[in-house]
DNA sequence: CGTGCATTTGACCACCTTCAATAAAGGTGG
DNA sequence: CCACCTTTATTGAAGGTGGTCAAATGCACG
């Protein structure tokens, strides 16, 4: 790996090591079931799902499933926070989403998985084999139904970003980020309103605005500046002036 | 409206006038039923769809439905082309996507459109309204399977467009669109093959690449000099060399 | 053949990137 | 618990890709 692209690679995944699988899911008492997909489901449904899942437990900066890999799984997140990606040939990375308990990935597949996905913080998964779950959407309708739903809101997140990632300036892109940071964020740890918590490094977060880390951290320092926000210290932020930021990224 | 941003606004849509509508389309002999969501249905079932849907005609540059109003109909598109795009407060404008026969919009909306829709050249519709639409998932689940298929395929495109607007170069950026619409248009147009068909405006092009007008008419122009492929007039497009539009659309 | 709009081309500029150095944070072993 | 090292983040200076502004050319249509 040359030194030039070395930024670009950031090996910050230091393999599939470090996790663990127990079996069966014990979906009835799942911390995520009623955030996720599986909040549709009731009592005897929940069983056919619990039937096909496993759980896993991976450590920091683990590779879950690798752009190209055979897409076998589809998997709902319990705990932890997630990060989804893809590459140019390279070594340019994009990242697609972060994603929180209650999300899942794997769905927007063909025969491979079309992205790449990494734990960012210590994370409990539930995997499913995908054509499984996707037999079982005669028998749960509700489910299949849920999937769709949460898919389109997906897919219309999607659109905002491309709005972002064509359209917005850097510090624009930055303040629409802190934004739904806070509003997934307030959903997962329960901290003050007007914090919120940042559990990816500054490259994450510049590959997800189509930015660089030097640029990202010039706007956190201008917002700083602009009495905006205060760093608490990563990962936590404080917000001081959430109209200015809303004006901000909604492109002023 | 200011000079400054009369780029951005671009109002080149004239407004919802010349538009002809018929009622209960005979959706059995549908020139899209075969290309669309509508293909999974037998000859009963295309009955229960024949029933909530209208067709409609509308000429070029028209308004169908614009971001925030509420959301009512689902759209198929049967002949024609339309173009899905986002606005900021400024005028800025990303466009999502450029639509073709057989597929859809409207259903990635929570209860006012998320994007506005307007057609490219002459378009013919098929209007459903959603809600009806959406009951009849239970009725034909045949048909929410295939939605919810279609809607997965769209997502994980939309994704290949972020990796584009997000770390692709200019001239990559147009050679990945180049390669998209040439897909495309060999679906509609029978074209020779190395022929592409670009019913839409530069200016189209750009906020859909994430660029200006004049950097896009620059890399046709450094495309054509470098004999990748030559301007055949409005709106035709020879590829002279494939594998090389491949190798710069991938990044080199 | 002239008008109006879209596209191309040119000159200059700005935002963001690149390259580089410093500072801060985190992790490990003594 | 602190010294040492690695990693990550911040800051600075210089440069480039693509943007802005402006003019010219091309093209369709009356």
């Amino acid at each position: 790996m040359t030194s030039m692209n070395e930024r670009h690679f950031t090996p910050n995944c230091v393999g599939d090591g470090y996790s663990s699988v127990s079996n069966a899911g014990s979906c009835e008492q799942c911390v995520a079931r009623h955030i996720s997909m599986c909040s549709v489901l009731n009592e005897n449904e929940i069983g056919i799902i619990s039937s096909i899942s496993k759980n896993i437990t991976k450590q920091t900066k683990q590779i879950i499933c690798t752009e190209g890999d055979t897409a076998k799984y589809l998997y709902n997140i319990k705990k932890g926070c997630v990060r989804i990606s893809k590459m140019l040939v390279d070594g340019r990375r994009q990242i697609i989403g972060f994603l929180f308990p209650g999300e899942f990935f794997g769905l927007a597949c063909t025969n491979g998985y079309s992205y790449s996905a990494e734990t960012i913080t210590e994370t409990d998964l539930c995997q499913m084999p995908r054509t499984q779950l996707f037999q079982k959407f005669s028998e749960l309708p509700s489910l299949g139904q849920k999937v769709l739903e949460i898919t389109r809101t997906e897919l219309q997140f999607t659109h905002d970003q491309m709005l972002l990632l064509g359209r917005k300036r850097a510090k624009e892109k930055l303040c629409s980020f802190l934004l739904t940071m806070q509003n997934k964020s307030s959903l997962v740890k329960n901290i003050e309103k007007n914090q919120l918590f940042l559990p990816m490094s500054r490259s994450d977060i510049a590959d997800y605005l189509g930015l660089t880390i030097e640029t990202v951290s010039r706007q956190f320092t201008i917002l700083t500046k602009e009495k905006i926000i205060s760093l608490e210290g990563n990962p936590l932020i404080n917000i001081l002036d959430l109209g200015r930021m809303e004006i901000i990224a909604s492109g002023e």
